[in-house]
DNA sequence: CTTAAATAGGACTAAAATAGTCCTCTTTAA
DNA sequence: TTAAAGAGGACTATTTTAGTCCTATTTAAG
């Protein structure tokens, strides 16, 4: 446990299907197309990441989506904030101590410690690390046949 | 969000009071008492920690619970083990690769390390950090009367 | 100037996880 | 023998999450 949500996840495919297509540019469909989530959602996905500056859209026909700034600018914890909010680790550590228990809590400021830990570990990986990590797992198959890890649309 | 349940948090607490009674013994009934969170919630939890062997209980009339192990051998990994099972920031990272996705997913690997640093962040924080912790944040008001940390049973 | 391909923004539903309660059984001290 | 505890589950209500869908807006291209 103590884990991402599914749409993050795919939240973080979705960004590392922008950060690796050469084009930088592309539409939710052939994002859906390209990675195999459902179009819907990945539609959902690049909505939230764009209220949150990490992709920028063009709307219209022809329109898409790109990533606001370089892959390497963009953390694994920019991507959790957008999707999921900012990272607390317990609740009371997340805005302003509105917990019923806070009187009696003789827990408290060490989660906010591990928290920070936590975050900077998130901060110090950026898409560019995501991408590279994925490139030195080759050779996946299916069926006995070996398949590309990144279908080309 | 990336936080831990409610329930894990209030196990804590428990952990907490545990270690921190001079008797370092107590039943469920007292720790309810003194936390401030219910009976059957509080019961529930030292069974769990109990599974995982980070409380010993004691059955029968004057029974009750007490750590297994120093606090300061006890961390919050230890915790979160013991009440959400094992840490993995990914359903893909949890067991043995059940990923629909895995042909097509280019993330992956990355996630794997940032796993491994919010574990080491976890491991490196025990029960007593957690005790430390409040002591050095002192003087809690209630209604403007100064009320204590621990309420002794 | 019309159409089709896109994104924007929500509303909505279904499924899953979580929190919390309760019941019955066993153990043990008094 | 009784009462106070824990053990172990079953159960329910709530909340969160995932996923879908609908309508409006934008814009390139014919």
């Amino acid at each position: 446990m103590l884990r991402i949500s599914r749409l993050t996840d795919y939240g973080t495919v979705v960004l590392a299907h922008l950060a690796h297509d050469e084009t930088e540019f592309a539409s939710a469909n052939e994002i859906a197309t390209a990675t195999g989530i459902g179009l819907a959602t990945v539609s959902k996905l690049l909505k939230s990441l764009g209220k949150s500056d990490l992709v920028i859209s063009t709307r219209g026909s022809r329109g898409g989506y790109q990533l606001s700034r370089a892959a390497g600018e963009i953390s694994a914890a920019d991507v959790i904030d957008a999707l999921e909010g900012p990272v607390s680790i317990t609740e009371c550590s997340v805005d302003d101590h509105t917990c019923d228990f806070e009187a009696v809590c003789s827990v408290g400021g060490a989660w906010q410690r591990i928290n920070v830990a936590i975050r900077r570990a998130l901060q110090e990986v950026s898409l560019v690390d995501l991408l590279r990590t994925s490139s030195t797992v080759p050779g996946f198959k299916f069926a006995g046949l070996p398949i590309s890890v990144e279908p080309k649309s």
